[in-house]
DNA sequence: CTTTGAATCCGTCTATCATA
DNA sequence: TATGATAGACGGATTCAAAG
């Protein structure tokens, strides 16, 4: 890579320089271009210490330093492994970028980050589960769930899940690869996203109101007829590829 | 449906540096 | 030297997903 000084990163509106320290790349200014500064969660270190044996941390070169103006460095290839570990749209961005200031091109790296990155509907359903969350929380602390935290919270997301798409967690697993929540986020299906959050947000009532796994279940039997007539498998397989 | 362990989040503390 | 700012360290809590 041709050395520069620094690097103008643009993602989500946010605007960063990733400074170098003896060619190594500051990740914590990436942390701050993906956030905005505005969060604690997968900060650099919690990706070396969660991801990274030792044999790894010595081939992007880690390097950390505390204090004021400190920070975890690492090469090219650990800017990289580190903005894949955060997000794909971040790393498409930081990649696109980086290569380009590699080979000099500064505006356009610029323009492409820009152009690469919209808005997913992500953080927003992350919000919302977090209150969907607390909800089922709430009631097994409380008494109205029997069971393992652990178990509750399973059992009643694989009960959204089922009210969304006519099939329970495993089975949709099993069809498309992935969550309900993440294949709704990745289609960018806001029609459906939309009923989520509406039966999350039943659920949360019914939780409310007292009501245990049973009867919740059976509450939201008629959204789970609604879903198994109205969920089109084939053309969602088709459209995924 | 249940169990279990890994991954991730997040609050709190500690270390370090800059500045008054 | 005291204080504030910033970032890593640590550990418990939460979430996710695979396997039984």
């Amino acid at each position: 890579m041709k050395q520069v000084e620094s690097i103008s990163l643009h993602f989500m509106g946010n605007t960063v320089t990733v400074n170098q320290k003896d060619g190594l790349f500051c990740l914590n200014d990436l942390h701050r271009a993906y956030t905005g500064g505005m969060s604690r969660k997968q900060k650099p270190h919690d990706w070396c210490k969660g991801i990274l044996n030792g044999e790894k941390s010595r081939h992007y070169n880690l390097i950390t330093f505390k204090g004021k103006h400190g920070g975890t460095y690492a090469n090219e290839q650990g800017v990289y492994a580190y903005a894949s570990w955060l997000d794909d749209d971040f790393h498409n961005a930081v990649l696109r970028t980086f290569s380009s200031a590699a080979r000099g091109d500064a505006e356009g790296a610029v323009k492409i980050a820009q152009s690469s990155v919209t808005l997913t509907w992500r953080e927003t359903l992350r919000e919302g589960n977090k209150a969907f969350c607390h909800a089922i929380y709430t009631a097994q602390k409380e008494g109205n769930v029997k069971g393992n935290l652990n178990h509750v919270m399973a059992n009643i997301q694989s009960l959204v899940c089922k009210a969304v798409t006519g099939l329970d967690g495993t089975a949709f697993k099993n069809r498309y690869g992935m969550s309900a929540r993440d294949f709704l986020v990745s289609q960018d299906d806001g029609k459906r996203l939309g009923v989520m959050a509406r039966i999350e947000g039943k659920v949360e009532a019914l939780l409310d109101a007292g009501m245990d796994y049973m009867m919740i279940k059976a509450a939201l039997a008629k959204d789970v007829m609604k879903a198994i007539e109205s969920w089109r498998y084939d053309d969602f397989t088709a459209s995924n590829g």
